[in-house]
DNA sequence: GCTATAGTTCACCATATGGTTAACTATGCG
DNA sequence: CGCATAGTTAACCATATGGTGAACTATAGC
């Protein structure tokens, strides 16, 4: 039932395991923002953050629309939600009972009134 | 409280990223096994599982104990649960509402018979 | 039309990754 | 001892990855 076999499981992982990366994700988890919005927080050439772009186009962890002169990225979940899939098969191995996801969730429900 | 800088998270997801390695991982996730047993379902060389398992390894992902001539290894999946933690931080992306956990943690809270 | 800004593409480079084969060490056992 | 089994190490190879600078296209605005 869980699976979930190689083709889209390799690219996400591969896409998050870059600090960059994650760090652009972050980014998008306050809102959509343009290529150069993105790049600017990074040490780096443009060339460089499209590129890694590209790997999370690839990996449908973001989209692209361009507007005018000007692309604005939005984060796609989607495929966050399979890798979570996935590494739940292994929560019973990293904790007896789960409290922690329980305490999460605790917290989530009454929170509910940011976005 | 969730940040995650670099360091750790780039092994883990790294190590993920490859289709072997998870594949090791589920076949751990059924009990320790020694390193000739984990390598035979695999259609590659002794030598290139050992590459694997040092990724393991060096991610935290596996503990390997010699015993005799044969070295048994284990899974500790205390990584996993950082990079959940981390995942987690995108739920709202994927879902409006938590309901696949919810019926997750159901699902499981009424199933802990097994191990 | 000219120029500045936004993004893209290309050629290049160093290093990492994932595999191989061959040769080695270490333990079990008849 | 002698040999088989378990695992390790080393040298090598092809390709992927993450970065660079330079040159290019596309839109905005005076």
């Amino acid at each position: 039932m869980v699976n979930y076999a190689p083709p889209e499981l390799d690219r996400t992982f591969s896409a998050l395991s870059d600090p960059t990366r994650r760090r652009i994700l972050t980014q998008l988890l306050q809102g959509k923002r343009s290529i150069s919005e993105l790049a600017k927080p990074h040490r780096m050439s443009l060339p460089a953050v499209m590129k890694h772009l590209d790997v999370l186009s690839d990996a449908g962890l973001i989209a692209r629309k361009k507007t005018g002169r000007t692309v604005v990225c939005t984060l796609q979940a989607k495929p966050l939600q399979n890798t979570v899939d996935w590494l739940l098969q292994y929560r019973r191995f990293w904790e007896e009972r789960f409290d922690r996801l329980d305490a999460y969730l605790a917290h989530v429900q009454q929170g509910e009134s940011d976005s």
